[in-house]
DNA sequence: AGGTTGATTCTATATTTTTCGAAATAAGAA
DNA sequence: TTCTTATTTCGAAAAATATAGAATCAACCT
């Protein structure tokens, strides 16, 4: 099993890529219902091969899922895994601090 | 000059390795104050030049700054590029959505 | 069945990242 | 000034990532 660094910062480096964020930011738009990967390539100008490759990448941290509708994949964000992720940086802030921080 | 998206990919990047999330998790929890780089090193256990690496890293994102005092080198946290960084993942949420999310 | 469309996998190459020993720098103590 | 301590920079090798053309797969339409 990975560890809970592992499996985070596998997820901020899944969103460390000005392309992959790009792509999370599009995401993000399309609520729970997802968008499909075709209009996701439109928005982001890329040879299928290179889209899939990323795409693939955020859905391997789970910060995005997918579900088929025919000939179509729609993705969306994992809203909990991505509010998980955040919260996980502050978790331990000021422990040991001295001024105010967060 | 880099583009927003191009600034806090770098940063979640930055992040996006094991190590160099536990090292800004421990400096989360020095406040303000900072914590002293072999403070840091004694934590993480890793060679001097490996961990001077990835601090630099997390410097060039600009999500910890360091300040010296004598021979010691103090790393704190960048709160307010934190803060930054996780808000703008959610920033257009929903925008063309249908369901509940954020 | 045959053709088209939406999307992924295969394969290969180019680039970037990670790692760490050794050398360098710089402050403080003796 | 010489020695130690704190930390960074240099340099070089190993590992991982990014990119995209070509091949493939699966669903839909006629």
């Amino acid at each position: 099993m990975t560890s809970k660094v592992e499996r985070h910062a596998d997820q901020l480096s899944a969103l460390g890529h000005p392309i992959r964020l790009k792509i999370l930011r599009y995401v993000v738009t399309g609520g729970t219902e997802g968008i499909a990967a075709g209009d996701i390539q439109t928005h982001v100008e890329l040879p299928a091969s290179t889209l899939s490759h990323h795409l693939k990448r955020l859905i391997d941290a789970s910060v995005v899922s997918t579900r088929a509708e025919g000939t179509f994949l729609y993705y969306s964000a994992n809203y909990d895994a991505l509010r998980a992720l955040t919260d996980y940086l502050w978790e331990d802030c000021c422990k040991r601090g001295t001024k105010g921080c967060c």
